[in-house]
DNA sequence: TTGAAAGCGGTACCAT
DNA sequence: ATGGTACCGCTTTCAA
């Protein structure tokens, strides 16, 4: 017969349950993770000793005798950017639908930190990992080769040596860039990432494949180096401004910075679109609610994110023995407010940023 | 003589690195923990033998036997609100600070999630938990009463039966109020976020009380009832204007909502804030952002998180006999070009929004 | 200063 | 269908 007892300190276990519904540790342990083994009968009983006792398993103990924790974690380089946070809502939604927790950890970008990440992984914290990496990997390409469990990297590796989901951004730098000419730019501006981070050469690639394949002469691209922030953003925009630099269109790396080279751009008396058109990448949400709503091209955040868990879960399922996979997503032009086309075309002379 | 092997499947224990150094496993553990009962020299074979080996703890069995896992939880309602965000950074800070991890859960406001929060803490996965919720605990108050460890609740609390952390919200939306009036705002409108939550009636009461307190004449003050996001304030601006209500000073229960509203008058051909002024609640780092900047109050978020965390590591640091502790912090207004005043009050009669 | 051994709280094998 | 029991890998007495 079950009892409602309130133990003092003590943490109640499972022998206290088994010791309850009169019968062995492992037949509470069975019960409760509902073997087929026992009959209904007592598993009921032990359910019911178990409420009352409330029990509730110690995970650690559960984890080191199986080897497994339920949980995996996703590491991002900085989780107040509203386009890591959209990668995590999807990753914790699908986590949840298959029962396992998320254990959430910004790495601010530091190596260090990444190689923690990787770490919670040998010290079985976590049955796998999902990591976002703005380094190409490349300082954690040692680690990675050593790494104690499942891994799926968000972003470039240098070689494909764990299942690993990217985005074709110097794509969406092209796309972006000839978006520009399209709505009757001219002469363009784009202000990238930080130097040394492979999001940054790859949209300076896509920058300038699209120069290359364009039959028009060649607009003056200028290029201003911040970090991907809505600081750096406007730090870049002031700067360009400052040096008298003339452009009415502008690309900026991603829609942080965009959003706060606009702010910087309407300091300045410029009028967006008809003075400067703007374009951003990620396609964040806060894009609808700029004024004007600011163009992007989406990198498919929420997709990459739901791929990464794909792969994970995969492996995680037992299929750990095949290769690496690569797994590529398209980037998509989002046009908006901040680039609609100007009415009347041969305006564009009038223009000026003073 | 430390060599390095690399072991096949099996997992490198401390075990493994006692024969190494020739030492029993009580020794290096001892060793690695950085115990002074150990020889210099001993330490130093061990260490390097780990090394080698690439030995990392097992976190499940340490906590296991410790009954510790350095690891907090924060449970927040909404990852994608920036200001659970701001809260998380913050929090995430002090805990990397004293060498804890950070759980980050989202409970998408579901007391079920809720509840399931405060398990991992029975389940002893974390050490301690510091949750925001909105629903006053209300719902949670059962669970909380029998929790396992130490919590810390940011939010309101029927009855003081753990540390909390709230914010005197009802002052603050009376702080905006008064803004509105002191902008020379005459017909007032309020979006509330969801009834039943603890922000929500707060709110309430502090504009009511804002109202009695005034000596002038009651100003009609609308409400619309939305879901504190984005979206929720634009279909409750879009709303009160459909129903042709007459308002010249709006005040958004949060920043998410005055987004969306802003956008929604504009598109209906209000200026803000000539026509309208408006204000939210939170001041979140995208409130500098908007067009024009969005006037706001402080409701100190990461001051919240700094101070949840404080109470938490009190309370992990030992002090676990004293009462339950309540800390409020007072809001702060932040003025911003959404409300900046009209340079001519008599212009006011002009005023309309069509 | 170091080693032997007893757990921590579950799970899973092997009996019965 | 159930019970006995040996682990999982680490920490921590207690002895030597």
């Amino acid at each position: 017969m079950p009892q409602s007892i309130r133990p003092g300190e003590r943490r109640v276990t499972i022998t206290d349950v088994a010791k309850a519904a009169n019968v062995s540790s492992a037949t509470v342990s069975l019960a409760l993770n509902g073997s087929p083994r026992i009959s209904v009968e007592t598993r009921q009983r032990v359910e019911r000793c178990a409420r009352a006792l409330r029990y509730q398993p110690n995970h650690a103990a559960a984890s080191l005798r199986t080897q497994v924790t339920r949980t995996i974690a996703l590491a991002v380089p900085d989780i107040g950017n509203p386009v890591y946070i959209e990668i995590a809502r999807t990753v914790q939604q699908i986590a949840r639908q298959r029962a396992y927790h998320l254990h959430l950890i910004s790495t601010e970008s530091q190596p260090s930190e990444e190689v923690h990440a990787l770490e919670t992984l040998a010290q079985r914290s976590v049955d796998g990992l999902i990591m976002i990496s703005l380094h190409g990997a490349s300082a954690l390409d040692a680690s990675l080769r050593e790494v104690a469990g499942p891994v799926v990297i968000i972003g470039h590796l240098q070689d494909v040596i764990c299942d690993n989901v990217t985005v074709a951004s110097a794509a969406g730098a092209a796309l972006a860039i000839q978006h520009l000419w399209a709505v009757g730019c001219s002469a363009l501006a784009f202000v990238n990432g930080p130097a040394g981070t492979w999001p940054s050469s790859e949209r300076e690639k896509g920058v300038q494949n699209a120069l290359r394949a364009a039959d028009q002469t060649i607009s003056p691209v200028l290029r201003a180096e911040e970090d991907f922030t809505t600081e750096g953003g406007h730090r870049a925009a002031q700067h360009l401004l400052a040096q008298g630099v003339c452009f009415d269109g502008l690309l900026c790396a991603n829609d942080l910075m965009a959003i706060g080279a606009m702010r910087a751009l309407r300091a300045h008396g410029l009028r967006i679109p008809e003075d400067v058109a703007v374009i951003g990448m990620d396609d964040i949400r806060e894009c609808q609610f700029t004024t004007p709503p600011l163009s992007s091209v989406s990198l498919m955040a929420g997709e990459r994110g739901r791929l990464a868990a794909q792969l994970l879960f995969d492996r995680l399922g037992g299929d750990s023995g095949t290769l690496p996979r690569q797994l590529t997503v398209s980037p998509v032009l989002m046009p908006r407010g901040s680039t609609t086309p100007r009415r009347t075309p041969a305006a564009r002379d009038e223009r000026g940023h003073l």
